[in-house]
RNA sequence: GCCCCCAUAGUUUAACGGAUAAAACAGUGGUUUCCUAAACCGUAGAUCGAGGUUCGAUUCCUCGUGGGGGCGCCA
């Protein structure tokens, strides 16, 4: 039998050729193989009792002919529980010979867990220009990066596209201000974004207080879009200042992109849209503005998708429409992911099947469409934190606290260290452990704002998977002058914490394919996790560097193995990991 | 008005319709002559309410309660 990077995939194809000539099991036999409780077993089918529901049969005499019926088997033990379980329990030779093979998890998952390449678009991060990030802002880059990173693993091809909101209603309000206060662009001292954001703020102001200065704002969005030079210029002015800023962050969070083709990119696309969409009786006029409705959906009936607002504007409907557009015919998306905050679920599925309608009319391949979207971060009053409302809390700021906060106890535990070395740790630590209380939960779920929770080192925490991988770097630092060479010589996992791990370990490649096929990261976290709690256990009880050479074999073998999952997964999650800490 | 999301130990979370609901933090009691105690080993503690579907429900359906969000010119 082939052997599989994800084990179950063996022990499922195993089951399925035995029911094909086993009486009562005709008609698509789905055995379910999945992890087991360890006091069941390894894995576990529970695919008889749906078949006997519908068979109207006993389940357990079902399983029990399925088990008598299995071809003898060296790698696992087959046995039947409850009201018709099929637990398995794995071989320890089985074991020790999967761990053997599988010494490169990106070149197994390759093969093992994507069936196709694909060329798939992720926009992700998009912040506004003008502005700074907030926390508000962290979800979108982590979860999107660390997504693009799993594709990137699994063998896909790429493509980060940062859909900056650089065209928005923002600069007709701060093009206003800047020429008000007649501001200079390039004498705004040290912190220019932050002079921009007050600037904006004071236009807002002003724009409330009386309709001149409104209708001077709006002028100045219209003379913007209509090219006027000065505005152009002072545009590409506030542009640059913003992505300095943005790239401060990024920079620090390791995140990188291939395009940043934001909405002002697509300014000169967007009669396409509409002509396309009117050609193909996809839209229509109404109220003065142009909108799609879909009468087969109970709410898009009659709740407008805006393409064109009455005074003839473009909006972030004819910019994303656009934008599909371009992602599909210049770089022939065949799948593209979007990564925003779940309040604008309905705008993207309008968005989608708007775009079903146009392309299908031109017989365009449209691409597959996911909109990954997460909760809101919230603030005390349970209300999403907003730049509007008081001062919400740069995103500099919150990874820079993350920084010192691991730069303490790095300190404190290491007095000897460089100032430099503590800095380079503290940054891996302290980024780490923010990315990772992101990236922990499913993202689905709003949550309220904490230092606390997000800074937090101890416990299910990025620092405990990292002290995981440095522990063991440490053994391999101080074994002595040719030990690894026991790594050929190794029995099977035997005590209880080596067989602990060593299934855990087994268990990397279904990890990995549900995250692939959830796009949700925290099922990778909780993985990771699990898998650095049995090696801390197992650290704990069986010491690595014994007499025993086939003991120690086994251990080492283990331990090499732990660390390059845990580095792996890591990565994928963007984390960085530490030889010492 | 229509629609969507959420509700699990004191707190923050996990559980692809499966077995005795899993962790972390905070409690509490232990473990360093031994490869890093950012650790390990104990201990205590929970599914919002009422119905329903199912062999089996935290998970699916209905109703209710509570919180948040979206819906004609923001993105």
């Amino acid at each position: 039998m082939k052997f599989k990077f994800d084990c179950s995939e063996n022990i499922e194809s195993f089951l399925v050729q035995t029911a094909e000539s086993l009486e009562g099991f005709e008609g698509g036999f789905e055995p379910q193989v999945r992890p087991a409780d360890e006091r069941f077993g390894d894995f576990q089918a529970n695919g008889v009792l749906p078949l006997a529901k519908k068979t109207g049969r006993n389940p357990r005499e079902m399983a029990q002919d399925l088990i008598d019926a299995l071809p003898a088997c060296d790698d696992w033990e087959a046995s039947i529980a409850g009201p018709g379980f099929i637990n398995f329990k794995l071989s320890s030779d089985f074991m020790l010979k999967w761990i053997r093979t599988f010494d490169h998890p990106e070149k197994a998952a390759r093969s093992a867990l994507v069936e196709e390449p694909k060329k798939i678009v992720i926009d992700f991060s998009s912040p506004n220009t003008a502005k700074q990030m907030h926390v508000g802002h962290i979800r979108s880059t982590i979860i999107g990066e660390s997504l693009a990173r799993l594709m990137v693993f699994c063998g896909h091809k790429v493509i980060r596209d940062n859909h900056l909101g650089d065209w928005g209603t923002q600069f007709g309000i701060l093009l206003y201000a800047i020429k008000r206060e007649n501001v200079s662009l390039d004498a705004l001292g040290s912190d220019p974004i932050a002079e921009l954001e007050s600037l904006y703020r004071k236009g807002t102001a002003w724009t409330k207080e009386d309709e001149s200065s409104l209708d001077k704002a709006r002028k100045e969005l219209v003379d913007l879009q209509a090219g006027k030079a000065e505005n152009l210029e002072l545009w590409k002015k506030i542009k640059d200042i913003s992505m300095d800023s943005f790239h401060a962050i990024y920079d620090m969070l390791g995140v990188q992109f291939d395009f940043a083709h934001g909405e002002s990119f697509y300014r000169d696309r967007v009669d396409e849209v509409y002509e396309c969409l009117l050609k193909h009786g996809v839209c229509k006029e109404d109220d003065g503005a142009l909108v799609v409705f879909h009468p087969e959906h109970k709410r898009f009936a009659k709740q407008p998708f805006i393409i064109r607002k009455k005074d003839g504007a473009s909006n972030y409907a004819t910019t994303d429409l656009a934008t599909l557009s371009f992602r599909e015919e210049e770089w022939k998306a065949e799948q593209i992911i979007y990564v925003t905050d779940g309040r604008q679920r309905d705008h993207f599925e309008q968005l989608f099947m708007t775009t079903r309608k146009w392309f299908s009319a031109e017989n365009r391949a449209t691409p597959e469409l996911s909109h990954v979207w997460f909760g809101t971060i919230l603030g005390e009053d349970n209300k999403a934190i907003k730049t509007r409302d008081g001062q919400p809390i740069k995103l500099v700021d919150l990874l820079n606290e993350a920084i010192e906060r691991a730069g303490r106890m790095v300190r404190e535990k290491n007095p000897e260290l460089t100032k430099d070395e503590v800095t380079r740790r503290a940054k891996i630590i302290g980024l780490g452990a923010v990315k990772y209380a992101d990236l922990s939960q499913d993202r689905t779920l709003d949550y309220v704002f904490s230092w606390d929770k997000l800074l937090a080192m101890q416990g299910n925490t990025a620092p405990y998977l990292q002290y995981a991988v440095a522990r063991i770097s440490s053994i391999f630092r101080k074994m002595p002058e040719g030990a690894d060479s026991s790594i050929l010589e190794t029995r099977a996992p035997e005590t209880p914490h080596e067989r602990a791990l060593a299934r855990k370990l087994l268990f990397f490649p279904l990890a990995l394919s549900q995250t692939l096929r959830e796009l949700k990261p925290h099922f990778l976290c909780t993985y990771l996790y699990e898998l650095a709690t049995d090696f801390s256990s197992f650290y704990n009880h069986d010491k690595v560097m014994v007499e025993d050479r086939p003991t120690q074999g086994l251990r080492m073998l283990l331990c090499l193995r732990t660390k390059t999952f845990l580095c792996s997964g890591l990565d994928i999650l963007g984390i960085e990991t530490l030889e010492k800490m």
